[in-house]
This record gives structure tokens, C-alpha cells and sequence, in this order.
DNA sequence: AAGTGTGAAAAGTTTCACAGCG
DNA sequence: CGCTGTGAAACTTTTCACACTT
């Protein structure tokens, strides 16, 4: 009875969507530990959130509950895999191997949620590489040829604040779709392409509001 | 005539006291450019929201415009440094100098906007210091002493999933009252205790549902 | 008995539109 | 005239409460 939205997806909150990648890295912890079935109550409790929100959270994708009983583990899990469009591999390539951008690459946290950083670019790629960077780091004039070549739809941004506009205008120019974005700058672009901010600087500072 | 709430504030959105942090950072780029007024709809553009949004965000604080002219950049920016509680120089620890933990100690982005990290802890102090950390680094042992004498408020935290909930329990103990949390898990924390979770292969995550 | 699915109410947030001030 | 400050409307998200299923 939805209609649907411009996107051609139906309404679903953008709060949801969120949630949803919790439930699935809860799900799949309790996959691991062997558990078959789990209630609304159990879930939302390892995830931070409310059963009631759970629930309805779940049901804007489908009904895949037993009442009575509660939620089939792996059979959540690959539904909700599903929905976040993550059934297959992504490449994703990341842009500026600074300090912050080459630690991000020593770090295996993305890799661990099975996403494959597959190239990073970098006005000066010796020094990336000397930071103790394994994969392939490439000169930044080469961005454009690769992600065409290679359909990257996803990048991480991590150039200082006074390139990240010019260089996202390069990615979105050739094809990107998606950027997570570390440089501390609000970042203009077109409306088809998704930006998330992770702002360290002002996480800090919304927490020294709330310490009284 | 606003009833104040539990902790003694007045009825202020969260989501604007986000944004709060970002008008600040506009305001301070635009004061270092010599610009003395800005409108609402200029400082809006800049910071990415819309002009009306702004200028209600601003009044939950107190009138700051004259109207028919804009906002005074400095006052405007002293108020909301003010109301954000960072007058006074807030001491940071961060625990956990793994690969990712070094990486944000090495990066200036804090102290930039202000926050000085003035130790990191970790299980293994001497790894920490040949990854290039200049910062003193303690055992992790010394958390409690440390927090309790020098009255810290704020953690970064960048510990393994597996050990985040036992270490933060051991900050609260001893005072902390603000975490900002990279480990992928939901924390446990008393009502009083803030925490930020910034979860990098959950934006990424969240990311690919918006790339068709 | 236990636990989902869901309408409807409540709460929270954003946007509008315009009165009023400098 | 230009631009702020703000009530009221619109919209979004969360929570409640209970009918319903196994």
C-alpha cells in the first residue's frame, strides 16, 4: 500500500537503514556463537535499541518472524544482507593516504565486515607506501581511469579539507556513488551520490556538551 | 518560560547541538578570513543546512542577530564555544593505541579544534611508541590513577571489541564521563555517561544501501 | 505462554511564513 | 528594505499496546 518514493524505494526511515547494519553484526555474532533463533527482545538488547523499534524496523522489509518463537538467525541475517545490497563483494578504493588515510588501511576493520579496499591514490605514493601501506597506492591523477576501469562505486575520503571538494568533483565525474568522508568540510554533490561525514574533531566537541 | 529537563537544560534537540559543532567551525573559517557579519542564509550554505533551521538552532541559545543585518562572526562564535562548554581546554586520554589508536594520535585533527590528548594507554605502551606516537603512553594499568588525578572527562577508545566493555566500565569508575568509542560494539554505560560510537564499516555499510 | 506484527498515539524535528525590528 | 526570531503546521521517527499466531 506504500507508494514509492522518487528513488523507487518505499519509505522507509534513513534511521532504520542504520539500524539495520547493527542488527546484521549482531546477527552474525550470534550466528557464530551457534544460537539458531532469537526473540525481538534478545536482539534489540545487543543492538542498544527498544524491541518495539526492532520489530518494526524488520517488518518494513518483510515479516520474518515466528510468533511465539522469535527470529531465525541466518535466515535474518542474509535478508537483511540482502536489503543493504551487500549479497555481493564491493570494491571500494580510498583516497588520501595521509596519516589518518593509511592507518585506515593498516586497519583490518573493514575487511572484517567484508568490504575490499582494492586501491588507494595519493599526490605522493612513496610516502604512503613507506607508512607501511600493503595494497597497491597509485598517483591521484590516475583516480579517474580507475574507478571507471574497475566500476568503483565507493570511495573513502581522507584529503586534507582544502582539496576534498575538488577531488570528490573528480570521483563523482567518474562514477562514484558513495563517499565516506573524513576531511572536516561540508562537501557539495550532486543529489544521486550519498555522503557520510565522520567528523572526529566534532564528535568530540558534541561530547563535551554533554559532560555537565 | 521554557521548563528546564532533568539535567538542568532547557529543551534543546539533540541533532542541533550537532550541528552547534559545525557553526562553530564555519564561524571560526569565516573569522579567519576578516568577515565581521554573516546572515543566516550565508552561514547556512556554508555549514549545509537550510537558512531557517540555523537561525532556530541559534534561538534555543538566545538572540544573537540585528535584524535586517545578520550575526556578529566573533560574539556569535564565543557564544556557541560558550554554550558547548569548551571555554576551558578540555584534557583527552585516548586507550587503546593499536593501528587505528596511533593513527589518530599522529593526526592533528583534535588539537586543531582545540582538544588536547594529553595520554594515550595501552596494554603494550612500547609498540605504541615505535609506531611513531609522541605522546606519552602509559600501561594501561595506570588508567584509573591517571583519570582520577588529573580529572579527566573525556576517552577516545580504540581497544579491541572484545576488551571495550571492561575497559569502559574501569573509566567510569574512575570519572570519566564522555567516550568516544571506535570499537564496533554496543557499550554499556550508567545514564550519566555519554557515549559517541563512531563505527567505520557501519557507514560503509549504510553507504552501500544508497548506491542503488 | 511466548513473542511477532502493526495501527494509532506520542514525541521529536524540520520547514514555513510572516510579524517585527534595525 | 533586509534579515532575524518565532509560533504554528508539516513531517519524521519512536513508542505503546494489543490482536493474533504458533
Amino acid at each position: 500500500m506504500e507508494a514509492p518514493d522518487k528513488s523507487g524505494k518505499v519509505d522507509i526511515p534513513k534511521k532504520a537503514i542504520y539500524r539495520l547494519s547493527l542488527y546484521h553484526r549482531c546477527l552474525q555474532k550470534l550466528h557464530d556463537n551457534g544460537v539458531n533463533t532469537v526473540s525481538s527482545t534478545t536482539l534489540a538488547r545487543a543492538a542498544g535499541v527498544k524491541p518495539a523499534q526492532l520489530r518494526k524496523d524488520l517488518a518494513y522489509f518483510g515479516q520474518f518472524g515466528t510468533r511465539g518463537l522469535g527470529y531465525p538467525v541466518e535466515i535474518l541475517s542474509s535478508v537483511i544482507r540482502e536489503s543493504l545490497g551487500r549479497e555481493h563483494l564491493q570494491p571500494v578504493i580510498l583516497v588520501g593516504a595521509g596519516n589518518l588515510g593509511s592507518a585506515l588501511l593498516r586497519y583490518r576493520g573493514f575487511e572484517k565486515e567484508g568490504f575490499e579496499v582494492v586501491a588507494a591514490f595519493d599526490a605522493n605514493p612513496e610516502a604512503a607506501i613507506a607508512r607501511g601501506v600493503t595494497i597497491p597506492v597509485f598517483p591521484d591523477t590516475e583516480i579517474e581511469a580507475f574507478v571507471r576501469a574497475r566500476a568503483v562505486k565507493l570511495t573513502i575520503l581522507c584529503v586534507p579539507a582544502e582539496f576534498a571538494q575538488s577531488v570528490v568533483n573528480r570521483l563523482v565525474g567518474s562514477g562514484i556513488q558513495g563517499v565516506l568522508n573524513f576531511s572536516p568540510i561540508t562537501l557539495e554533490v550532486p543529489a544521486e551520490v550519498t555522503v557520510n561525514n565522520v567528523d572526529l574533531a566534532l564528535e568530540l566537541e558534541h561530547l563535551s556538551y554533554f559532560i555537565r
